[in-house]
RNA sequence: GUGGCUAUAGUGUAAUGGUUCGCACAGGACCCUGUGGAGGUCUUAGAGAGGGUUCAAAUCCCUCUAGCCACCCCA
């Protein structure tokens, strides 16, 4: 760092660079500058929040490329809804109670007195849109997809972050059980296009009255073992009682075996779809799993809910969970529509772009081209940087160095950036009209009138048919 | 929000409290204004921030910050 401390101790002396740097005259800035601010370091991003570097982009374009085909294959329209919303939808989104909202929610008020939120989930302002627009009068179901940063105020970790992506898609307005095994089958396919294993854990839990009656056999269950549970899983029984299925400890697990089971509380409709949704699924051959023990941490969802796992991560890693998602019946009129039936689900996308990084690491370059430019001398650059206009417009990925004058360079990127022709123009092409055309794999080159070049390389790239 | 571990160039790493912090890769320049993958020479760049102990700190201590791990929770 150039500022460094005032030479007290360390004569340090060292030849110092060129033009050293007249930082400080010592005395006089003593008074003149105000504080000498601490903790000057350099600059970090704020705790929780990362770059998304060139060298990953790829992995990121690939998961794109394949949601918008998915999308677009299943049905699915884009919606882009506004990071910001006002904190009441989150409240009754998601649930109050919920960590999402009570702990995790980044809120503020505008300077207008507004009370806003960074949304922490993408459901909530879907059905807001959907309601907000009128969507009902579209034919039903109203199938959406989304993707884009999510924020929650949690402790970073690995596969956690403050700002996060998210990859959704919903489905407003059909109550059909195949509604809900279709978006399994998206999931699934999503997941297998990227070559991740996965499996989906399935469960129901029910409609609100079934779910509402199962909590309570569940809470009057575990209150009468009350003295042998942990602070923590006290604190579920108050605050969300079907959390304490998946409680770790050693205690809770011995008391589920004789805990109630959801599904002898689910009522006989809800049952019947969940039946039928298994049904769809063992027809596409989606893997999943029965998990009578998974809940969500939203307050919204009903009847089928699901979450996918990499295969192969039997341990559950903490953070293992890519996505998930379920039924949320209740939601569109939880946020002032009609009573609506729709369902949905999302993935994390760090961390499947972590999962594809870490088992399929690639040897994706960075820029790519098929031509690639060299200039010699003034003249050349010139003519260079008029054709590669030319290459551009023409469609062709063209790749360029013009601010080196060494051929030997040039060639050097070339070969980095992967071209397989390279078109030299030095003064003597630009006296002759006149251009070279290397072939990088023979190693072979022609001499072709300059007026030609683009045709030509588009014949070798065998474009001609356009 | 709780507990623990960690923090050296862009990246990965090395150095019993004692010279100027070593190495590899990456980057730049040159060898080389007329032809690529190699090589050679030179070079840029570092102790997360702040404070303390000590004759002496990358090394020991404290605070902050961040990352990681477990919990909480979740994607």
């Amino acid at each position: 760092m150039p500022p460094k401390k005032s030479a007290g101790k360390k004569p340090a002396a060292k030849s110092v660079a060129p033009k050293p740097a007249p930082k400080k005259p010592a005395e006089s800035s003593g008074e003149a500058v105000p504080a000498p601010r601490k903790g000057m370091g350099p600059i970090q991003s704020v705790r929780g929040m990362r770059d998304l570097l060139p060298a990953d982009q790829h992995y990121w374009r690939r998961v794109n490329r394949l949601s918008e085909e998915l999308a677009n294959a299943y049905g699915f329209e884009r919606i882009d809804t506004p990071m910001v919303e006002e904190t009441s939808l989150f409240i009754r989104g998601v649930g109050r109670s919920t960590d999402i909202v009570e702990k995790e929610l980044y809120s503020w008020e505008t300077p207008g007195g507004e009370n806003v939120a960074l949304r922490p989930e993408g459901t909530a302002s879907v059905v807001r849109a959907y309601v907000q627009h009128g969507m009902l009068n579209q034919p039903q179901p109203v199938k959406l997809w989304y993707v884009g940063p999510m924020f929650r105020y949690d402790r970073p970790q690995a596969g956690r972050f403050r700002q996060f992506y998210q990859l959704g898609f919903e489905a407003i307005g059909d109550a059909d059980p195949v509604i809900d095994a279709q978006l399994m089958i998206v999931g699934w396919s999503f997941l297998r296009g990227l070559g991740i294993d996965a499996v989906v854990r399935v469960n129901s839990l029910g409609s609100p009255e079934s779910r509402a009656n199962y909590k309570n056999a569940l809470v009057a269950y575990f209150r009468a073992k009350r003295a042998k549970l942990s602070d923590d899983d006290k604190r579920r029984l108050l605050k969300n009682p079907l959390r304490l299925l998946d409680s770790k400890d050693p205690a809770v697990q011995e008391m589920k075996a004789e805990a109630p089971q959801i599904v002898d509380w689910l009522d006989e409709e809800s049952k019947a779809h969940f039946m039928r949704v298994l049904e769809y699924l063992d027809e596409v051959g989606v893997p999943y799993q029965l998990d009578p023990y998974l809940v969500r941490g939203l307050d919204y969802y009903t009847k089928t809910v699901f979450e996918w796992y990499a295969a192969g991560d039997d341990q559950e890693l903490a953070q293992s969970a890519l996505g998930g998602g379920g039924r949320y019946d209740g939601l569109v009129e939880q946020l002032g529509g009609r009573p609506t039936p729709a369902a949905g689900f999302s993935f994390g996308l760090d961390r499947i772009v972590s999962r594809i990084k870490d088992t399929q690491p690639s040897t994706a370059i960075g820029y790519k081209a098929e031509v690639f430019l060299a200039q010699l001398g003034d003249m050349g650059r010139k003519k260079a940087i008029a054709l590669f206009e030319e290459f551009r417009e023409s469609g062709i990925p063209v790749g360029e160095a013009f601010s080196k004058a060494n051929i030997k360079q040039q060639m050097e990127i070339a070969n980095r950036q992967g071209a397989k022709w390279v078109v030299v123009i030095g003064q003597k092409e630009v006296l002759d009209g006149t251009a070279i055309i290397r072939d990088m794999e023979a190693g072979s080159q022609e001499i072709v009138d300059a007026k030609k070049v683009v045709h030509e390389i588009k014949k070798k790239l065998g474009r001609n048919g356009e």
